[in-house]
DNA sequence: GCTTGACCTTCCAGTGACTGGAGGCCTTAT
DNA sequence: ATAAGGCCTCCAGTCACTGGAAGGTCAAGC
């Protein structure tokens, strides 16, 4: 398969798929035209990567969970940490977001948004702490 | 004011208030030695912009809402505008980040974290499409 | 007058995870 | 033979800072 293949399989740009292999997340081999030649070992790699990725994994997290995969040895503690610490980030992300949410709401409903310059939300951003 | 004494009031890292000017959201004084010479009015300013960031607001918006803000001829329904698309962005960030939740909260409540390689998170990831 | 330490200055590089584009080689179909 | 499309590398840009180096300035204490 050629980048292309992988990347309509994959569902990953192309572009994205030859940055995984420069900071070496894979290494698929090449053919004497310098192109890339994925096995479907390659692809099943990418695909993993793919929904680490939509499941908002970093980098580094993919590359420890990806490891750990391709270990027989591993502990499933391991994992669980890793997707644990994850989980965390992202209910305190939420939180974070409700917030201005809740903040942006009131402000939006509170303006009348019409042609006069008076304004309950630039009244907010401009108060004095 | 020196730049220390308005990060202390802005609670703004000086290294943040020096990148804010520098893209030209603020202009401070100089004084002869060469050091910024704030004035309460950047220090207002400088307040409005921590508080539009805190509520997540990007740069360009906080520089279309500080432009807004000095404009005693605005609309309020341009502002609103600004203010309603940042919101529509949050709630959906706050979906894919719920999204994220629910799955990553199964995943890990199914797997065992424990010496074992068997992990349905990485079962999981590494499904065939 | 000198030193010390806390400020302040600019400039450069790095962050995360790509993305866009230029310039050029390779393959396939007409 | 040529044109279209796919592939290659390399460089720059994104966003909003952040860290650090190298050096100028200022106030206090000796």
């Amino acid at each position: 398969m050629n980048i292309g293949d992988v990347s309509d399989r994959s569902g990953l740009p192309a572009k994205t798929i030859r940055y995984y292999e420069e900071i070496g997340l894979i290494s698929p081999a090449r053919d004497d035209n310098g192109y890339r030649r994925f096995a479907e070992q390659d692809l099943h790699k990418l695909a993993f990567l793919a929904r680490a990725r939509a499941l908002g994994f970093t980098i580094e997290d993919c590359r420890a969970l990806l490891a750990l995969y391709e270990d027989d040895t591993r502990a499933s503690a391991d994992v669980k940490r890793i997707a644990r610490d994850h989980l965390h980030r992202i209910e305190a992300k939420i939180d974070d977001l409700r917030a201005m949410q809740d903040t942006l709401t009131e402000l939006v409903d509170a303006c009348a948004g019409d042609a006069r310059p008076d304004c309950p939300i630039l009244r907010d951003l401009g108060r004095k702490a």
